[in-house]
This record gives structure tokens, C-alpha cells and sequence, in this order.
DNA sequence: TTATATTATTAAACAGTGTTCAATAAATTT
DNA sequence: AAATTTATTGAACACTGTTTAATAATATAA
């Protein structure tokens, strides 16, 4: 019987099982709530099979950061070309990347602020090259770049600039997510709207003008 | 005999012995390896006595995080006044307050990333009227409104460019600790540097500039 | 000083956590 | 049918925060 295959794939049933059951987990009690005694309860398994299928308790919670994050990308891969004006292209993406990630802020808050090594390598952006290793980062340069091409700018300076406005979105974003009990929605808009006018419009020239 | 007045100060000090503890530990071992037991051990008692002098653990890590907050705080008002030209100042407090964050990264991160309602509420900056209740948002607010008095710009407007420089600033610093290892001394110092000029030279303009 | 009341301290237990290991049950291969 | 591999578990270990009842120490009142 070729039954090595159909072995693998319950193996891999089971483990998805398993990290349905911890997202489950997640989106009802938050990831601090997860436990292997309770995913193994919900699965009316003993807790020790959890280890024949996992590592460890860090390896379950990094496949869910693995999902969040590509929940995320797919969600900013949704952004649609609607306008071949650049700086307009730019503002639609920061907009839509804002709203995807309040869409699923547990995701989002559980992997951008998870220390775990491997998760930091993958969510990290401003180290030098990060333009060219990560897609959202990558996204964002080209853009850069189609606005400042009349312009004399270098390549170092428009990763920067593209390092500053993810490392800025970022910080609106996990703000937004840990204050959202004390923020209205009204205001929520005029934060974001703002937040778009002075990125695309404020800094996206501040590198063109003159200081003094 | 006024004992009584003593033994008052010998609980508050006694208090003062496992606060300095706690943070001791989280040094150490970073905040979340602080525990009840290990407080004990250190001062050599039971564990059970910490609940004589706190209600829980979590009343120990607000007042960790309240003493993180004043330190921030107090490194913020070191702010010196070099200058007079409005930008300028508003790049000098950028500066000065990105790099005492960094220097206690994780008083930093334990405050600003801690999801108790309590310490939100102190670090909460995006609502509505934030500029006049928070200190840090307020130096911000009364920065941009010099730097704005020439022109016609509605109080609101500024609060909002407040709040956003304040959570992108926030963003950038964050991420920063978290990437650390992979970020070098150099590129740091690039990260900064851009921040400041698209910060005050590009962000606080946009609100002036056309768009379209 | 002695008795009383207050405060400080602890041992022990409860309920929870992650993890390991040896024993057992089930399934697959020979 | 026997041997081997895989799946599963119970029980234990070493932790965690917290509560309760009992005890030790101290301060106040008589």
C-alpha cells in the first residue's frame, strides 16, 4: 500500500489542526491565551501529542505569525492600479496597506511586535538593502522612484526615505491598534488622511527642498 | 513613640526593595522573566509576602512602567535651547528625544508597547485633544504652531501633524530596537538623519504644499 | 510588665503553565 | 504472525501567580 503519502498528509492534517485550533485560540482569548494544554483539550488529545507534531510551543506560534504575515501581503497585494499618476498610485497603496492591517490588527500587532529572531528577520525594513529583500519595502521604492525620476536623487537616499515612511506607517498603525478604544472614528479618518497628505505630499519632498 | 510615621516609611522602602528588584530582574532577564518567586528569592522572603505590599504582579509592572514613563519624560525636558529658529529647535527635540528612548530601549518598549488601559491611557497620543493633555504632544504642538504663525493653518490641522510626527517618530524608534542587531551604527545614524529632514523639512510642509 | 491588638511573615495548597520520558496502543512492513 | 515503526498517553518535573490559615514579631493599652 502506498500509504507513506497519506501518512505525510495526516501528519500535515494534523498540524494544520493543531494551528487552527491555537488561531482559534488567538482571535477568542488573544495570543497571551494560548496554550498547549488548551489546544490539546479542544482537540481531545493529551498535551504531550501536541510535541510529536511540533517542536515546541515557539514553533506553533511562529506558523501563526507565518500566516499573519502572509495575511498581510496578500492584503497589500490587493492593491489595485486604478491610476498611473504616481504620487496618487502612492497614496492609494499607503491608504489600502493602513486599512488591511486595522482589519486585522491581531495579526498585524502579534507579528510586527513579536521578538522572536526569525520573525524580526522576516518583518524587519530598515536595515541597508532592505529595498531589494522585502516586497512590501520593494513596492514602496519603485514608487519612490517613478516620482523622483526628473529629479537627481540616489538610490540610498530614496531606500531611506522608503525605510522611513514603513517605519512611520508602522508606528500610526500599532498606535491606532492600542488606542482604538480611545479614538473615534471621525478622528480616526482625519489621522489617516492627514497621515497620507504630509507622507506623499510633505515627506516624499522633503528630500527636494531647501532647508535653512 | 511615633512609630507609626516609621512604619510607614519602612513599607514604602520595603516597597522601594521589590520595585528595585523587579527592575533589576527585568534588566536582566528582560520584562517578561520577572516573576513573583524570583523577587522573593532575591530579597529572601516567601513569595506570598510580595502581597502585603502589592495588590498583584500587575500593580508591580505599572509601577515599573510609570517610572519608565517619568524617566522618558525627564529625558525629554533636557531638551536644550540652543536655538531660536522654530525648525531647527523642532530638529534638536526629534533628535534629543529619539536617542534618550534609545538609550533606555527597554523602559521604551515596555511602556509604549504595554497593553494594560492604565498605561494606554498615559501614552495614549492620537485622540482627540491629546496636544493640550499630553506634555510630550504639547512641546510638539507649540513647536509646529511657531513654526506654522505666518501662515493660516486651523489649530486642528496642527494637532494632527503633531500626532502624526509623534507616532511616526514613535514607529521609526521601535523599530529600531527591535532590528538592532541587523541595523549598523551607520545606517542608524542615515535613519535618523532622513527622519529629521523629511520630519521637519518635508512632513510639517506638507500642509502647506499643493497637491495633485 | 502583662495582655491585647496590629502587622509582618510564612508554609502549604490550588490551579495553571511548558516540557520530557517511559510505557502502551495502533498501524504498517516484513 | 512477528517485527518494526508510528501515534498516543499518564505521570512526573519544574515552573508560574495567587489565596488562606496559621504563626511570629511588633506596637499599643492597661
Amino acid at each position: 500500500m502506498g500509504s507513506k503519502e497519506r501518512k505525510e498528509r495526516e501528519r500535515r492534517e494534523k498540524q494544520e489542526l493543531i494551528l487552527n485550533t491555537a488561531a482559534e485560540i488567538m482571535k477568542e482569548d488573544g495570543i497571551d491565551n494560548i496554550s498547549i494544554r488548551k489546544i490539546a483539550s479542544r482537540i481531545e488529545y493529551s498535551p504531550a501529542i501536541i510535541y510529536h507534531y511540533f517542536k515546541d510551543k515557539d514553533e506553533i506560534l511562529n506558523h501563526l505569525m507565518q500566516r499573519g504575515y502572509r495575511k498581510i501581503l496578500d492584503g497589500l497585494a490587493a492593491a489595485l492600479d486604478t491610476t498611473d499618476d504616481p504620487r496618487e498610485k502612492l497614496r492609494q497603496m499607503t491608504r489600502n496597506y493602513i486599512e488591511v492591517s486595522l482589519q486585522m490588527s491581531d495579526e498585524y500587532k502579534a507579528v510586527q511586535l513579536n521578538s522572536t529572531p526569525g520573525v524580526v528577520a522576516q518583518t524587519a525594513s530598515l536595515f541597508k538593502g532592505a529595498a531589494a529583500k522585502k516586497p512590501a519595502l520593494k513596492i514602496l521604492f519603485q514608487g519612490l522612484k517613478e516620482i523622483y525620476k526628473d529629479r537627481d536623487i540616489d538610490d540610498s537616499v530614496i531606500e531611506l526615505t522608503a525605510q522611513i515612511i514603513a517605519a512611520s506607517t508602522f508606528g500610526l498603525i500599532i498606535r491606532l491598534i492600542m488606542e482604538q478604544d480611545l479614538i473615534s472614528e471621525e478622528q480616526k479618518t482625519n489621522l489617516i488622511d492627514q497621515f497620507i497628505r504630509i507622507t506623499v505630499d510633505g515627506m516624499v519632498l522633503g528630500n527636494t527642498l531647501d532647508r535653512g
